[in-house]
This record gives structure tokens, C-alpha cells and sequence, in this order.
DNA sequence: GTGCCAAATGATAACGTTCACATGCCGTGG
DNA sequence: CCACGGCATGTGAACGTTATCATTTGGCAC
């Protein structure tokens, strides 16, 4: 690191190109209205001196920050992280830096203080907030948030607040698919076990769950609810191995797939003679597991990117171009933990 | 959102409670220089404005941003993403957000922009970065940055560039351990399925399987390199199970590892009596894996923790505490993919 | 050549802070 | 009673931009 010598300022750009700072100001803001050779010289200038134009003093004066913020749960689950990366690479294409806050018991803080962190978050002076993987804990900071910057959640319908505009993954879609999958295979009798019931999304695949096995006349009954992880959904799934096991048992994501698949195989139970197993996510190794899993893709990267389109044409005034979908369906991808279809 | 009404700025709250603004600002900097009586009036006045710190003007006084720049890889693996949100977590306690920038494959952005990308972080005016998940194609981005920036990259020792701080797990330990293991299960021969030669992390794997298969008197080779996927284990143990199956297969990650027993499963080999399997990282889903995967614990969090204390010390021109390790040491977990040891 | 319009460029102020310094006040000691 | 030092507070300038308005320049018709 040299002895910092001062950043170079549209002044010193200005000096070496031989026009005024506010001439520069137009080459980067308006080209259009400098004239090609006095553009060029001072192009010149910019690039032999490494200038980048200041990004505090811009913010100050336009009052736009050029972040965004994301709120997230600080969990390493595979969706959040995946829309969170899609995000990032969305706004750096459309000159928005991404600033990451994480609210919850994943960042080591309490609900309590999710209040102020969405404070803090807004002295950041975001333009605008997308919150990821949404709980009920991240509520009140969202309805806070919401009353002085754009903000889009990211998720399953949520039942209340209708002021905050969503985008998610039609979740009942999904366990319609899944219930349709398992009744064509010849399941009679269905076990949901739930993810965490604070979550929007884990909610809404419950309740596409009581809706399709209504739908296809299937028994069932949910359990639970786990927590997303692999523990989870093992422990819960022992129980049902002493309690009586359905036919087919429904995880609430991959990772609570996971723990069932291990604790039937120690229990001895064969998949999906015995159990079907279907999981949610379609997470990096579902294929390559004993079985490899049927489960439910979502598409967390497309996910990411409307969000942030969205949250642009808030920004910039706009409305969304008409036929724009707020919600994106997900796909069944079937494999070996449930039965084959009958071809009839 | 409110026909937003212009932010308060200190001379409201200056106003409000009959001062200067100056005494506003001494207030929310050096509160033992002003008067108890002062400084709660001024308190007052700014919760019931709700005022908060333009972060913009801020940081063009003051030439400091209280960003952190996290350059990460753009993927979803699950150690990088623990290690981002602990400093995100650890960032925030301290003072300073964290803004994310990925740059390479995952992120949808050439290595060849990767020297772009550097030059826009700095552009953002982050005081420090932090390259997490670090891999040759950063090389470039990082030599740029960390000459006009504190810089602290997350990774085993690169062989090059030494003039960025390095803070990492002792990868070489991790594979010494492994192998260890494998040699007191009775082991005679061990398979290396590496790890993309591009990441730092995945050749310090490599190099300390080596060692510790001279130094043990162990049969073995590297075989690869797969790309951190189930399916590259996959397809590597497919070519081992056509050409010859050591006893023991050591797999540079636990996705990789995960396609690995996949693999063996499919050609009816028993884990760990035919062949045993050890996977590296500890993710969520190792433990109920079938069977239950022996792997490498890395501190992923307390790694990112101490790689933000790093870079603390560096803002603040301090030397980091005397004793302060720049190299955690991985944990073997022993599961049921390995053998039992011998206890003699 | 003169006048005029548009195009190109320059000058000034302002954004909300912090820094460096100036001022006012109080109590103390001579 | 006055000079002095320390504490508490206020004033002016500056950080690097952009917005607004003013000025210069060049081209062209008369």
C-alpha cells in the first residue's frame, strides 16, 4: 500500500485535460453533450489517472446511494444464498452495489433488535430493500422499512401487511405438483413434514398440502414442523417409524429429505418400496443421494433477478412491463425416492 | 412511502434543541465533550426526528465509507457463505457494513472482468476488502486492489503474491488428518479426489495428501480434479470403479463425497467395507448421509470472524493482538463412511 | 462584416457532515 | 478586582460531486 496519496478528483482530471471539473462531470453523466475531441481528451485523462468518481460526494448530492440493500436471515440455505448471488450480479449490471444485512438467530441477533437493525439498515441510505428468505421475524423491521424506502420481499405470499410488494415462487403450486406426483404413483396416504411455521414459504407449501390432498382424496396429515435442517427431519421421521409410517412422506425442503432418508434406511426400511420420499428445493446434491431424490426446483437465480427488476421500476418510477409475473412456478424433477408414474 | 419529505439532517435537530449543529455532531462523535443537559436535550431532539447520520456526507468529510468489501465467488457453497454472514455479523457489531461482490463463473462474469470488477469495488470507497473463497481467477483483482486498499483474502497460503494478508484453516493439517484416520482403520491405499486446482484451498488439499501418504506408507494417488459437485465425485468414482478401487477414497469436499457414495452405492460396494469414503467441510447434510459421512470440520464462522479482527487491526493501524493465530486448525469428525479405529 | 442562434463550456452554489479554530463562560488565585 | 486557564459551545471552511445558470464559441444567413 503506498502512502495513499489523495484519490485522484474530477479537478485533477480537469487540469490534465485542460477544460473545467463540470465539463468532466458531462463526459461521465451526459456524453452526448460534449463535443467528440474535448470527450476524448478528457477520457484520456480519466484512464491514465485511474480516476473512479467519488462515491460519497455523488450520493450526497443526488441523495441515491446506488446500494441496495438485502435483508436476509444469515442462514446458509441454498435458496436465499443463490437468489442473494443472482441479485448481486443483477445489480451490478444495472450500477447498484449490493450491501448484505442479516437479521435473525443465523446473524446471532434477536428479533428484538430486528427493529433496529431494518433502522440501521436504512441509515445506510439504501435506495432501495430487498428482503430475502422472509419470516415473521423480519416483520416489523419490513413494515418500518417500507414506510420510507421501496422495499420487496421475497417470498411466499405473506397473509398480512399488504402495503410491501412480493415476489416469490408460487410454493402451492409446488406442493400440488408434489401430491399429484405421489397420488399417480400409487400413494394413498401422505405425511407432511413442515419447515419452521414463522417462515412464509414453509407455510404456504402446508397449506397446498391440505388443499391437494383434499384435491386427490388422499390420507394425511402434517408433522412437525422441523427446522430446514437434516436433523429435522430425521427425528421427526422416527417418530412416524414408531407411530405408524404413511406411504409417502413429503419433507418440507432437501435437507429435511435428507434426515428421513437416513432414518428409514436405519430403521430398514426400503425407498421407495417402503416410503416414497420427496423433498423441496432441489438443492446442489438431491440427485446424488440413496436414492437420488425427487424434490421440487425453484428457480432461486430468476427469483433474484425479477426482484430486483421490480425494485428498479419502483426506483426509477416505473411500472413493471405489463405481463411481468410476480410469481414464478417451480418444477417437479422426479428421480428415484418416489415410485414410478403408470403409463396407462 | 411518504411524498418523502427530505431526511433530517443535524441542523433540524440543531434547531430543535437550541444548539449548533456542531454540538449535534460532537454529540453523536465525542459525547464526553458536551454537557449532560446539552447532550440529552440533543438526544431527544434526535429520536423524536428519528434522525440518523447521512452515512454520504460522512464518509466525504471523513474519507472513510465504514464499508467492507466481500469478494466472494458467486457460488453457493456452503463454507464461503457461512464465512460471509459471520463477517457480516462481526462487520456490523463493529461499525461497518459489508458490501458483496462476486466476480467469476458463478457470477455470471469472466475472470477477464475480474480486473473490472476490482476497480468498481474500489470505486465504491469500501475502507477494506476481504477476498473470501479465494481462487486463482482473483489473483488479478486482488494484486490491484491491495495496492491502494487494505485487503485480507480468506484461503490456504498462496504460493504467490505475498504481499496480501493471508488468514485461512490449515488445510495440509486437515488432509494429515484424514489420512491419519484412514491409516489406523487399516487402509492400505487412498484415492484423492481433488478439488478444482484453481482454488488455493483445494491445492493445499492435495499437497498435504501427499505428504501425509509418504509419511504414513500409504499406496495412493490424486485423481481429477472434479469441480466441487456431487456429480464430478460421481463421474471420478465411476473411472476408479472401472480401473481398480483403492480402500479408501478421500473426497475434496463433502458435495463431491456425496456423488462418491452415490457412485459406490450404484456398483453395490459397501461403505467403508469395500471402500471407505471421507469427505472435507462438515455441511449441513454430512451426518445423514448414507452412510453417515466422516469429514473435516472447518470453523468456517470463527474464519470469518478472524479475518474481519484482521482487517480492523489494518484500518486502525494497529498491530492484531500478539498471539493472534492467521491459521485455524480444521477438526476430523469421525462418522460411520471409515472404519473404526483400532484401539490397541 | 454583422447579427443571431445553438452548441459547448465555465462559474457558482449547494448537499450534510467533520475539522480547525475562535469565542464565551465560569471559577480560581493573586 | 482582574488575569488566566479550562470547559462548553459556536463559526467558517472544506470534502467532491451535481444542478442551475451564465458565458463563450462557432457556424451560418443576411
Amino acid at each position: 500500500m503506498a502512502p495513499t496519496a489523495r484519490r485522484p478528483s474530477m479537478a485533477d482530471v480537469a487540469d490534465r485535460a485542460g477544460v473545467s471539473y463540470q465539463t468532466v462531470s458531462r463526459v461521465l453523466n451526459e456524453p452526448q453533450l460534449v463535443r467528440p475531441s474535448t470527450r476524448d481528451r478528457v477520457l484520456e485523462a480519466i484512464s491514465t489517472l485511474g480516476y473512479t468518481r467519488n462515491r460519497a460526494a455523488r450520493a450526497l448530492k443526488t441523495t441515491r446511494s446506488s446500494l441496495i440493500g438485502i435483508l436476509n436471515d444469515g442462514s446458509s440455505l441454498f435458496g436465499p444464498t443463490e437468489t442473494t448471488t443472482a441479485i448481486e450480479a443483477a445489480a451490478r449490471r444495472a450500477g447498484y452495489s449490493v450491501l448484505l444485512t442479516a437479521v435473525g438467530p443465523g446473524a446471532g441477533s434477536s428479533p428484538a433488535s430486528s427493529h433496529e437493525i431494518g433502522a440501521e439498515l436504512l441509515g445506510t441510505g439504501v435506495d432501495g430493500i430487498l428482503v430475502v428468505a422472509a419470516h415473521e421475524g423480519m416483520v416489523p423491521a419490513v413494515a418500518a422499512l417500507s414506510r420510507s424506502t421501496p422495499v420487496i420481499a421475497v417470498t411466499a405470499l405473506p397473509p398480512r401487511n399488504p402495503e410491501v410488494q412480493v415476489v416469490g415462487v408460487d410454493q402451492k403450486l409446488g406442493a400440488h405438483q408434489v401430491i399429484e406426483h405421489l397420488a399417480r404413483t400409487g400413494a394413498r396416504s401422505v405425511v407432511h413434514a413442515a419447515g419452521p411455521q414463522d417462515w412464509f414459504d414453509a407455510r404456504a407449501r402446508c397449506e397446498g398440502f391440505e388443499q391437494a390432498l383434499t384435491l386427490h382424496g388422499l390420507d394425511g396429515e402434517i408433522v412437525g414442523p422441523g427446522d430446514w435442517t437434516p436433523r429435522s427431519g430425521y427425528e421427526l421421521t422416527c417418530e412416524l417409524v414408531r407411530n405408524g409410517l404413511p406411504e409417502a412422506i413429503f419433507a418440507a425442503n432437501d435437507m429435511m429429505a435428507i434426515g428421513v432418508l437416513h432414518a428409514l434406511h436405519e430403521h430398514g426400511l426400503r425407498v421407495p418400496e417402503d416410503v416414497a420420499v420427496v423433498g423441496f428445493d432441489n438443492t446442489l446434491g438431491a440427485e446424488f443421494q440413496v436414492p437420488s431424490l425427487t424434490t421440487v426446483a425453484q428457480p432461486f437465480a430468476e427469483l433474484g433477478r425479477l426482484a430486483l427488476e421490480r425494485l428498479l421500476c419502483m426506483l426509477e418510477d416505473r411500472e413493471p412491463p405489463a405481463g411481468t409475473p410476480s410469481t414464478l412456478p417451480p418444477r417437479l424433477v422426479v428421480r428415484r425416492s418416489t415410485r414410478p408414474e403408470r403409463t396407462h
